[in-house]
DNA sequence: CTGAAAGCGCTTACAG
DNA sequence: CTGAAAGCGCTTACAG
């Protein structure tokens, strides 16, 4: 059987009010008394039920995150920070990969609300996840504008897909092509194909785009690569909306004899550890994961605390451009 | 204010007692009241308390999840295979990056105790992290061997660097060099140095061995291996001890104006998605991710439900030689 | 400085 | 088929 407070306070010849008041810092306790509930935790090695503490003071401690697959690096790399984060602030975390699956997202997010979270960081794509049920739940989505009431960090993707485009363009690229995500899902790299199409209307060149229908099927993203080359045999630059779909840019084109940045130029996004690492020489735009987890820690934690007022509605971290060998 | 059983039981006309039944499908109860009770919860958006839950069966579907860091690639596939198994098993995780630290470790275990997880498991290389405190909490380590009360799940290291070692030669490699992480942690790139060793012996060659001081110190990384080509300039293959490793080797060999896999034959280990993603070329052993994490949530489950007979002590699953461009 | 009592939201014998 | 009571392990007014 697990020790209890009420094992400890007879040990000590105390009271149960007493322990817990030895273990919260609560009121008076004499010198000796507190030593004595000491000494009788360690003899049984008591540790107190957090369960039982959350129950009454309605605080868990807990928050929810969730994340498409921590398999992704951007993710994995995400929820590192975010738990590293939140442990050096007493948080626990727990994870949640809802592979961009809104039945998966609202079934996490109903598992959540029974464990009584403090709160939610949800890099989610599919609106409409937070409603009715969790009106009162704080939330903060990352990556995406999820609704008014929730407030978004997230890096500038506008700004990312512009400087990406801008720099293929300088490096001379006249049939420049950019590959993205799912539109369906209202990811971040809408945005960056936006800029993209801005930049190159602006320099009155044709946007190409083409879309990744499923982010989890590598053969299918192989498949539209392919057609990329195969439709538009005269691409010299192209614009991938995350390092790994650029890694399979690299490797497509490599397979068709093209010399990379000579007869095409590649950016990528995201800039991870893990890219960075295995694919040094990729250009691509850096997100600065970090920032964005501390961001949004920050402001889940004063949601909980209920400061209602100074809670921005939107922030937007810089990204860095990193170049490489392959433009 | 949530909604609690009683405001339920109030709408539907019932006792809380009825209620409970209701949600736990318990005892006789008829169709009507059962109805009744079901739109009422509808009515007032009522989700029950998990944590009150816990407290009464002393049972929290919570499982502890202890690994170094989700944003490397590995611990971010595991940690995802890990957690979707959990969750179609209605097991909740909670994420714990312990970056190989044994007194962010010892934290942790302490803190999942608090929070009465049902059971734990552990990547991590730093024995006498579950000692006295935990004597009853079931635990299951992965990629390690912790102690003779805890069962063991790992994939076949030795094979893995035997297999590593073996290819190097067969491809003609003479001087072949072995880079490791930190051999005071008891990780399993022991075993697979230990393979190189001895496939070396066995072949009359002279191993040779460099250790990385730090896991998550690229520099430091780099360092290292700018000293294996420093002082063995005739080195012609290299079997490195993951993927990231083998990619920083890469990198070096190529800044050297060294021909892979001409001048230099690398091999590396893991095999994730995200290191075959972004460097599809890379020679490597591939660890079979999803059936550890399956593997070790089949034997957690086991320890949990108090099947203490039949379970396996140590299981080792087999690894996969991928022949890449860097042999 | 310390303790008895009530209650956090739930569940389960027990009684009817 | 249904309800009143007790209890899971803790904490906090309240009283002394």
């Amino acid at each position: 059987m697990k020790a209890k407070i009420s094992d400890v306070a007879k040990i000590a010849g105390v009271s149960p009010t007493t322990v817990s008041r030895v273990l919260n810092n609560r009121g008076y306790i004499s010198k000796e008394t507190r030593e004595n509930v000491y000494k009788a935790m360690k003899e049984i090695n008591y540790f107190p039920n957090d369960i039982a503490r959350s129950l009454f003071n309605k605080r868990t401690n807990l928050i929810g995150m969730i994340v498409p697959q921590t398999s992704n690096p951007f993710f994995g790399e995400l929820a590192f920070h975010i738990e590293s984060i939140c442990a050096s602030l007493n948080y626990k975390v727990l994870l949640c990969n809802s592979l961009n699956r809104i039945d998966k997202e609202k079934k996490y997010v109903e598992m959540l609300i029974r464990n009584q979270v403090d709160g939610v960081i949800a890099v989610t794509y599919n609106r409409g996840i937070f409603d009715s049920e969790s009106q009162s739940l704080p939330v903060v989505a990352v990556d995406h504008y999820l609704s008014k009431d929730i407030p978004t960090v997230s890096s500038d993707n506008y700004s990312g897909g512009k400087q990406a485009t801008e720099l293929l363009i300088s490096k001379g690229c006249k049939h420049i092509v950019h590959i993205n995500g799912p539109l369906k899902l209202e990811t971040p790299a809408n945005l960056r194909r936006k800029a993209y199409e801005n930049v190159m209307k602006k320099d009155r060149k044709q946007p190409i785009t083409y879309e990744i229908s499923n982010t989890f099927d590598r053969n299918i993203q192989r498949e539209t690569i392919s057609k990329v080359f195969e439709e538009h045999p005269e691409v010299d630059g192209i614009f991938a909306s995350d390092d790994l779909l650029a890694a399979l840019v690299v490797a497509e084109a490599q397979k068709r004899g093209k010399n990379i940045p000579r007869d095409l130029k590649i950016v990528g996004y995201d800039g991870t550890e893990a890219s960075q690492t295995l694919l040094p020489g990729l250009t691509t735009v850096q997100q600065p994961i970090e920032s964005i987890a501390q961001t949004a820690i920050d402001i889940l934690l004063k949601e909980i605390e209920g400061e209602f007022s100074n809670i921005p509605r939107e922030i937007c971290l810089p990204v860095k451009l990193l170049e490489g060998q392959t433009t």
